[in-house]
RNA sequence: GGCGCGGUAGCUCAGGUGGUUAGAGCGUUGGAUUCAUAACCCAAAGGUCGGGGGUUCAACUCCCCCCCGCGCUACCA
């Protein structure tokens, strides 16, 4: 089943450049990635670790218009700010490199050429929003105008940020440009589309069948499930300035659309780091290529790229893609565009020389198989309970003792056995730690193998609870006034699991790692290649061998320190609230155009009496009202079913467009609109009159 | 509404081709101990394995229905 790799290409997704990182960030994609690729170093593997920043796409040319500079100018800030994080955190990549490169545009525009080639693209004309005064094509962000959904006046061409209804520009009412505020007309415009239907089949084989064991239950599940609903030929190109060139004669004035370009990169940033060399890493049958992301990537790390790949027709395809769910933080999602996060440049401010702590943490709630939520309590009881009281404080008792009773010299390990009961005592002890030791070395190994980082580093801490258990049992404390060389024989063996304690927590610890070679003063390069070849114990220091002073790996989170992050935290929120008061202040949208007495003269609006309502079957937002309209009894359906209930909409008054055009909804006839108000938090009301009238009273 | 993933001790999670008293770590409580950052060690308490049906000699594990969380998706004239 699993093939002889010769070398791993391993990516983390390119996260994108228009914001500072966050430890969702970090514990979705970034900690896994790394904790896996140290591990492959360490048994000596080739690998190529590549990321960079994802730099194109138009909420990028947005957030530089918002801050009033050039996208290039709010790419490079947040491209370095996330550079900088990543280094400072320790993520080991071989490259953090960026689409914005040369080398990227490149690789990018060959790609589409060697498919264009195929004639595999499909072309096609539609109708898109056009800005005649700036003279552009807009593209769906780029427009606002009135929800039909809620009538949010402020929606955007791809959703409505009030009702959460993804939209298409041409459903807004009253559209606008929200570059020149003018309205926008509809002109033709060519754009080239991936026809991702036509490698549903082969996505069956590969995937459906091919992945059906080896790939996590949440990744595939949620594979499978797009690939059941039917893929559509996806749009590959956007009517815009800022991005990759479309490589055609007739694509003047188009980029590549960012969701295409985006994961060439890491291609792009595989040729940067290896130069001539790269092909190896994506070309050849013997690379395994490992893509770590969040969930919110599945479907373009499964199904698009490797489609991409597949069509290009020279890529080796992923192996694996162990995507991670969401993290929240204190219950509640993470936010960038709402301040609620643990910002990871903020956490390397607040907690210096704390890195590992962090990945400690993020690691042992890991969202390997659900959503998980960090929070600082949390964070503050697992260092300390854990970290401190566990793996820190085996390693000092251990340091300590060997300093007081043999001057931080490595005892030699006598033969002890048969010389008394209490020595026979210490060789059954040691040879029962062994067995365990040795068993969660295999455990922590194979789950490492398997992308269980969170059960891995469980059974790398095991280590030290074996080994305080070792030195409870064995007492050598007590021993001490009896029989030095028992005391020396176990301190010699505690100083070994301390020794492989810092080989093995390598992948998790990088930092602590450091920290325990150097008290033990030892090189730990050679021990360490043993260590993980053959998976067992292995003997990092002899006897004789002199160690450094002790020194603590860890202190205690106290209280007062979580509680400013979480006050932090709090004040954003209401800092949030105060916001939106100001916002229900100041609720007033921007009038719509003039119309005349006569254009209203064309509404037939009236009074109407609900006399039955039901719940639209299959639909979650619709309403089935029956309404007595005085002329006739009809059917009206509702988007209100999120607002009202059937039962306490029967027998009130409500307000309607008589004369609407009749309008089919999930197979049922609608016969005209409910008016309706909305509050300034979404929520939608019944337009009554004050005191009820006769059905089919007119309004005007 | 459809689809996917999940719902196991206070918390984070294991588990199982159905079969003795359902596991671990942390937390809690009690004990023991002093080499150690009131740490470590031992022990105990703590779960009707989301709810309800069914299949079976036997289900937490299989089947059906329902509820809750997360995500995708349809409807919102």
């Amino acid at each position: 089943m699993k093939k002889d790799f010769k070398r791993y290409t391993v990516t983390a997704a390119l996260p994108y450049a228009n914001g500072p990182l966050h430890i969702g960030h970090v514990a979705g994609a970034y900690l896994p990635a790394d904790t896996y690729v140290r591990y492959l170093r360490l048994k000596g593997e080739d690998v190529a670790f590549v990321c960079g920043s994802d730099e194109h796409g138009v909420a990028i040319t947005i957030g530089a218009k918002k801050e009033g500079v050039s996208p290039k100018a709010f790419v490079d800030k947040y491209h370095e700010l996330m550079k900088k994080a990543f280094a400072d955190f320790g993520i080991s990549f071989d490259i953090y490199s960026r689409t914005s490169n040369k080398i990227h545009y490149d690789t990018a525009q060959d790609f589409f050429r060697k498919i264009d080639a195929q004639h595999l693209f499909l072309e096609e004309t539609s109708d898109q929003y056009f800005d005649e005064q700036e003279g552009i094509f807009l593209a769906d962000r780029y427009i606002a105008g009135t929800c039909p959904n809620c009538g949010h006046t402020n929606a955007y061409g791809d959703q409505c940020e009030k009702c959460g209804t993804s939209l298409s520009p041409k459903q807004l009412i009253n559209p606008r440009s929200t570059v020149s505020g003018n309205t926008p007309v509809l002109k033709p415009t060519k754009h080239w589309y991936f026809p991702l239907d036509k490698f549903e089949g082969w996505l069956k084989d590969w995937l459906i069948e091919g992945h059906k064991s080896d790939w996590k239950t949440n990744v595939y599940g949620q594979c499978k499930s797009w690939i059941d609903q039917g893929l559509q030929p996806r749009s590959i190109t956007r009517d815009l300035e800022w991005g990759i060139p479309v490589p055609r004669e007739d694509g003047k004035g188009k980029v590549l659309y960012v969701w295409f370009d985006a994961p060439i990169g890491y291609i792009s940033a595989t040729k940067e780091l290896k130069g001539a060399d790269w092909e190896k890493y994506w070309k050849s049958d013997d690379t395994r290529l490992i893509h770590f992301i969040g969930k919110d990537n599945i479907v373009f790390h499964c199904i698009i790229f490797p489609s991409m790949l597949k069509a290009e027709g020279t890529f080796i395809l992923p192996d694996n893609v162990p995507a991670n769910e969401f993290l929240n933080l204190e219950g509640e999602k993470l936010s960038t565009s709402r301040n609620h996060a643990v910002w990871l440049h903020e956490y390397l401010v607040d907690f210096p020389g704390r890195r590992d702590e962090l990945r400690y943490v993020l690691n042992s709630i890991s969202p390997e198989t659900k959503d998980a939520d960090f929070t600082w309590k949390d964070y503050q009881q697992k260092v300390n309970s854990e970290l401190v009281a566990i793996l820190g404080n085996f390693v000092n008792r251990v340091m300590v003792l060997t300093w007081k009773y043999f001057e931080g010299k490595v005892p030699a390990s006598h033969e002890l056995p048969n010389t008394s009961d209490k020595r026979k005592r210490i060789l059954d002890l040691y040879n029962l730690a062994h067995i365990d030791l040795n068993k969660s070395v295999a455990e922590m190994v194979k789950a490492l193998e398997d992308f269980r980082f969170r059960d891995a580093q469980f059974h790398m801490m095991n280590l030290a609870r074996v080994g305080n258990k070792f030195l409870a049992d064995t007492e050598p404390w007590k021993l001490a006034k009896e029989d030095m060389e028992a005391v020396g024989c176990i301190l010699n063996y505690a100083l070994t699991v301390v020794g492989n304690i810092s080989i093995a927590c390598q992948p998790f610890l990088p930092d602590t790692a450091r920290n325990i070679h150097a008290q033990l003063n030892m090189d730990a390069s050679e021990v360490s290649k043993k260590f993980w070849k053959s998976q067992t114990l292995v003997e990092p220091v002899g006897a004789g061998h002199q160690l450094n002073p002790a020194a603590l790996l860890f202190r205690n989170v106290e209280d007062t320190e979580i509680e400013v992050q979480v006050e932090k935290l709090r004040k954003v929120k209401a800092a949030k609230m105060e916001v939106s008061t100001t916002v229900i202040e100041n609720p007033v949208k921007p009038l719509k155009e003039i119309v005349t007495i006569d254009d209203f003269g064309k509404l037939d609006i009236r009074v109407g009496t609900i006399t039955a309502a039901t719940k639209m079957e299959k639909s979650d937002k619709l309403l089935k009202l029956t309404v007595d309209s005085g002329l006739d009894t009809r059917t009206i359906l509702s988007g209100i079913a999120k607002h009202y209930t059937p039962e306490e909409v029967i027998g009130k008054q409500v307000t309607f467009i008589a004369n609407l055009a009749p309008r089919k909804m999930m197979g049922t006839e609608s016969q005209g609109m409910i008016l309706m108000a909305e509050d300034s938090d979404g929520k939608l009301r019944l337009l009554q009159p004050n005191e009820v009238v006769r059905p089919g009273s007119t309004v005007s």
